[in-house]
DNA sequence: CGCCGTATTGAGCGCTCTCAAGCTAGGTGG
DNA sequence: CCACCTAGCTTGAGAGCGCTCAATACGGCG
């Protein structure tokens, strides 16, 4: 696997591409424009750092990050975990630094692409304006977990939103969690745990099976009815 | 005062211009070509309705709202206030229809500007197109109040930013918060007496001086450090 | 095998919620 | 002018959920 492997191939071209947000007509023509650059960054590497300049869209084609920042108690506070397919590195543009610090949770590979370069094309292309600007918004209509006032329907919450967003290649259905409960935690704001045990409860309740970082979601539908608190 | 006044004037005319969000020269240039709406809401007057077609994004000229959507428990659950100045609409972008409903809590006055014809505008204008995605960016970049674990440190972070955000014209530096308790605990996730309770201790400690609806902050600074939980 | 980081489980405490009772300010009518 | 009403705000007592602290179990790896 080359490590920080130049490339400038279409987006159409891309093993991530059956699934990626930016996926779509408007960008693919555009793509061939874009200087794009695939780079691989290993388990516990760190792929941008809070408050380093703004550079950078980022899109996952492979594994999975978290995005964080440490509070003055010490205390690791993650707004986000992103999956293949998936962009992030766009909530910098405003203050034009960026504002939390992106951890690989595994062996990563992700698409690179310059914001300046990125902003520039977008005069030469309105569908691209139109769809980048409902991307971003996607990200502001999404609730966040918090609002969900009790932990256990927190935790279902967000197992659902894991089970639609963590690509899986394996027949049983089984959800394979890249983050640690203490990640989970952070996440939820809740402690390693505290999810822990409502892991233990919703399978004592048939809703999951739990097996380490491997979870089978048994009811979706009862989930569901969990989700909103 | 008018209902419904219909206006084209440039931005630069506006008695929201002062402290405007969209408010810049890259804006102002374009700003002549859009056609904006100026309408009147009365306190407790719907702006817009969860699930109507996205048509419009709002800037407030005057006045204050607020954004919620109603649980299947019958809670409402305030997402966001706005104040003079500051936009509301945005988040529609994607969905194309509206995901909260927006309430008035004052006599307000809004800018209204049709979508469909912003965006075509953004192909005419590089500098409007980089500045609306910062905006739109800074929404992102803001972090919630619910990611603050104690509900002391929730209510005084709530109330330094409303302190920066609803404009005064007095001498005293008095807040006065056009939301009720009970508004405030939708919004912080929160409960209207335990808002109460947290307020009477703020100001049994000679934080706050609460009269009402109108708060005087002693010491911003101590705020400050009980911002970040 | 022992080691170490992660995960699970338990006991007790504290914060916020629930439920309920008073209180206050503003409005209406006599 | 006061009596009365209502909505919003404040305050109190008790309960429950999630946190803290601590012990134990697990799992990968030398």
């Amino acid at each position: 696997m080359p490590i920080n492997n130049i490339s400038n191939a279409a987006c159409s071209y891309c093993n991530c591409s059956p699934h990626c947000l930016i996926e779509s007509n408007p960008f693919n023509r555009i793509s061939q424009l874009l200087v794009k650059r695939t780079r691989h960054f290993a388990r516990n590497e760190t792929l941008c750092v809070l408050n380093d300049r703004f550079q950078n869209i980022y899109i996952i084609k492979q594994g999975a990050v978290k995005a964080y920042q440490v509070d003055i108690n010490g205390h690791e506070c993650i707004h986000a975990f992103y999956f293949s397919g998936e962009m992030f590195g766009y909530r910098a543009i405003h203050t034009g630094h960026y504002i939390s610090t992106v951890v690989a949770l595994t062996d990563t590979l992700v698409c690179e692409i310059p914001y300046d370069q990125f902003v520039d094309s977008l005069q030469y292309n309105l569908e691209l304006s139109k769809h980048f600007l409902s991307l971003i918004s996607r990200q502001l209509s999404t609730s966040s977990y918090v609002d969900i006032i009790s932990a256990e329907n927190r935790v279902a919450a967000f197992l659902i939103d894991m089970s639609l967003r963590i690509k899986r290649n394996n027949p049983m259905q089984e959800l394979v969690l890249p983050m640690s409960r203490q990640d989970i935690g952070n996440y939820l704001r809740l402690t390693a745990e505290t999810v822990s045990r409502i892991l233990s409860r919703l399978q004592k309740n048939k809703l999951i099976i739990v097996e380490g970082k491997s979870i089978r979601i048994l009811n979706p539908e009862k989930h569901q009815s969990l989700k909103i608190s």
